[in-house]
DNA sequence: CATCTTACATCGGAAAACTATGTCGTCTCC
DNA sequence: GGAGACGACATAGTTTTCCGATGTAAGATG
């Protein structure tokens, strides 16, 4: 399987914005975050934990989303599941805007005509 | 004029394609490239002195671009003009491409179906 | 000659992701 | 039931890199 992997800097300033668009559908933990992300860019982005566990916080101090914990039918330790707040949905609107004129930009540079 | 600037944090890891796309044309010095960047992206890109001189003696120093002063036709100080190398040029491919892999990965992310 | 402008340069700070490591509960296996 | 393995969560320290502030020098301007 040839998956390449991204530049450390280049997932920097959008780390947010994936993590609010995996729990946009469903409530997720940690392992389940890394796994959806992972799975959804056909492993490009592999987040750590140690990326992902402090983001998680920051979001959460910011009020995006809340974490829980629960109780796993399946057994298991208690695992942290976040989710949406109302407030982290409007936000995750707002940076999906800003990450079009980000994009938008870029190909302004490098597109030369798109 | 209404033009929303970039989260300083969403420019990391993609400022030297940026540059590097800016240069694929025509040889160009500081205040050029400035100008370039802001005028491509309708302002969205702003940068700073303190980040493109770095920046600039970053790439030359892996021997993507070369820099030169030369005296310009209107008069002024000698100003020092970067022209893109072979190497770099090589380079720009391989980080178009990789950009292409990041946005088609965020895409994965966030766009859902798209 | 004094001042202003322009271009280049660099230092210190801050933000954020990664590496490495640690802790705590469960579960498994003997 | 005890020992080790494992999974999930956590965090300290390092590195990268962009930005703000500041400095220097050459030429233009009056």
């Amino acid at each position: 399987m040839n998956t390449p992997t991204m530049n450390p800097q280049q997932l920097k300033g959008h780390l947010d914005l994936l993590l609010l668009a995996t729990l946009e559908d469903s409530p997720r933990y940690g392992g389940q975050i890394i796994a959806d992300v992972q799975a959804a860019t056909d492993g490009f982005f592999n987040l750590r934990e140690g990326t992902l566990y402090p983001a998680l916080h920051r979001l959460e101090k910011a009020g995006w989303i809340a974490g829980e914990f629960q109780q796993l039918p399946r057994g298991g330790s208690p695992v942290k599941v976040y989710t949406l707040t109302p407030t982290g949905r409007t936000e995750l609107r707002e940076q999906r805007e800003k990450y079009e004129r980000f994009a938008h930009a870029v190909r302004g540079v490098i597109g030369g005509s798109i």
